[in-house]
DNA sequence: CTGCATCCTGGTAGATACTG
DNA sequence: CAGTATCTACCAGGATGCAG
């Protein structure tokens, strides 16, 4: 009855197609930064722009709309000149943030792991798909 | 004294840097899938790719690659003809999946919440780059 | 300071066809 | 059954320039 198990687990699947949007949150290079870096304390555009210095004002940008239109982070205007503009998390993206931190700390503690991995599968097979 | 604690926060997403192949996987719209149903037991190509009905035999391939090469998953060949290839987890596949769970869980839980972030945005920010 | 618009490019997924 | 090879199309993301 092993079967119906794995059919079962294929339909279980199912919602988590519409979880995807989250994983892809997760899975999306820029968003954990701005997560985790709001995560700290509320920032302004600028200031996370300085703080993951290789991301681009496009990039940022974009994950910050992003995030603000899932309603994870919350944008902030303050009127004057020059313009500006404080970025927090709401609620929901802390808690986003807290479930991401026990994946993020999996992550650190199993990299070595991974590499070690790595290394011994691309030392016995010889990329079957090279030059 | 925030500032600091900003700067600080900054450095510990060096690590994250890493960790990001670790976040790739889990933001892999198949790897997640693949996990999961080999969560449940030991399948063979066959099995997960009629499982998993709109994957490409070329994608499950790739994916499972990646995973095994990663260590996550582990490749059995049985010689014979026709052949016969069986994928299940390694122990640090399943201890993946363990703490995937708790983000799939999030996601699911907070699908909705999103969807009305979602609407919410778009019904009150009129799309910007539109015709 | 903050952020939108535009153009351009590389990688990546899908379709398809062929083998051990 | 379990792949590999190849070709194409698309889109995310970087560079750049301008504006409120």
């Amino acid at each position: 009855m092993t079967e119906a198990a794995v059919e079962r687990a294929a339909e279980v699947l199912t919602p988590y197609c519409r979880a995807r949007d989250v994983l892809d949150r997760v899975g999306d290079k820029w968003s954990v930064y701005v997560i985790t870096m709001l995560g700290e304390r509320t920032l302004r555009f600028s200031e996370l722009k300085r703080n993951i210095h290789v991301i681009t004002q496009r990039m940022l940008t974009v994950t910050l709309r992003g995030l603000e239109r899932d309603g994870l982070v919350e944008r902030t205007v303050h009127p004057g000149y020059p313009a500006r503009v404080d970025y927090a998390l709401t609620p929901m993206g802390e808690s986003l943030l807290d479930t991401m931190r026990a994946l993020l700390t999996w992550s650190v503690e199993h990299v070595d792991e991974i590499d070690t991995a790595r290394r011994h599968y691309d030392h016995t097979k010889p990329a079957t798909t090279n030059p």
